[in-house]
DNA sequence: TATACGACCTGCAGCAACTGTAGCTTCAAG
DNA sequence: CTTGAAGCTACAGTTGCTGCAGGTCGTATA
C-alpha cells in the first residue's frame, strides 16, 4: 500500500492534485492508515496514470470522467470512447488554427517594425487599430 | 460621453469585463453622471480597443499593462515593446508545437482503433499506457 | 407628470484545474 | 525517544472573466 507521496512520484502528479481529484470524485476515497493517512493500491495507481495521461493529451476532467465510466463496460462498443477522442481532436485542431493565425499576425507585426521610437512602433499601431490585421482572430485563449 | 453599455457594444466587450478592467487598474476610473453611472470619453474607447485587440492576439493582461505603460513614452525606443511581442510570439510557437504533438497522438489513437468492444479499444489502451505514445507531451493546457 | 422598462449600480460567487500556505499530526529511521 | 520528512485539513489565490441578486437611474411614452 502506497502513501500519497509515493503515488504522486510514480505518476508525476502533485500531492495536492491527487487530493483534489479525490475531492471532485475523480479518484475514489482510499483506505487510511491507523493515523488517518491515505493508502493506495495498484488500481489507484492505474487509474491515476490514466487520468494524468489523458490530461497530458488535453482532455478536460469531465471527458476523463466519461472515459473512465465507459471503460467500466468492456463488452460495449467503443463508439462512445471514440466520440470523446474525436471531439478532443477537433478541439485541438480548432486551437491550432487559431494559434496559427495569431503567429502570423505577431510575426508580421514584428517584421514590419523598424525598431525606432515608440511613437512610430508598428507593433503598437497594429494593436491600436484592428483594421490593420489580415487574419481574423475572434476568441482569445485558444 | 458614453455610458458603459455603448462602450461595450463599440468594442465588443461585456459590460462586466469593462468593470473588471477598472477594478484591476487596467482601465482608469471614469467620470460619473449625477446618478453615479459611468461616463466614458474617446480616450477610454481607444484604450479599451487596444486592450481587446491585444487580448485577441493572446497577450496576457500583465503584458498589456506593460504595453500601455510603454506607449506613454513616445520618444523612447520601442525595443521593449518588441520584446513583449517577441515573448508572446515564442509562447504561441511553444503552444503550437505542443498542440501539434497532441494532434498527432490523438489521430494515431483514432486511426488504430477498429471500433469494436471497449475491452479492445486502442484509444483506452493508449491512455492507459504512456509507453505507447510516440510524442512526448509534457505539460497540459498548452 | 406618472410610469414603465431597459440600462446601470455594487458585491459576491463560480468556472477550470490546479497550486500554495498555515498550522497541525503522523510515520519511520537512528 | 527524538527528529525531520511527509501527511493532514481547510482555505485562499491563480487567470480572465461571467453571472446573479437585489436595488437604482435614465428616458421615452401616455
Amino acid at each position: 500500500m502506497l502513501p500519497i507521496g509515493t503515488l504522486a512520484r510514480r505518476t508525476g502528479t502533485k500531492v495536492q492534485t491527487i487530493r483534489y481529484y479525490e475531492q471532485i470524485g475523480l479518484m475514489p476515497e482510499p483506505g487510511r492508515s491507523q493515523g488517518g493517512q491515505r493508502r493506495y493500491g495498484d488500481g489507484d495507481l492505474d487509474r491515476l496514470a490514466f487520468i494524468r495521461h489523458s490530461r497530458q493529451l488535453g482532455f478536460p476532467l469531465d471527458a476523463i470522467r466519461e472515459l473512465l465510466a465507459l471503460s467500466d463496460n468492456p463488452e460495449r462498443s467503443c463508439a462512445e470512447v471514440d466520440a470523446v477522442a474525436q471531439k478532443q481532436l477537433r478541439e485541438v485542431e480548432a486551437r491550432l488554427a487559431r494559434l496559427e493565425a495569431l503567429r502570423f499576425e505577431l510575426r508580421r507585426m514584428l517584421r514590419e517594425c523598424d525598431r525606432n521610437r515608440v511613437a512610430d512602433c508598428r507593433v503598437l499601431e497594429v494593436l491600436r487599430d484592428h483594421e490593420e490585421c489580415l487574419a481574423d482572430h475572434d476568441q482569445a485563449g485558444a
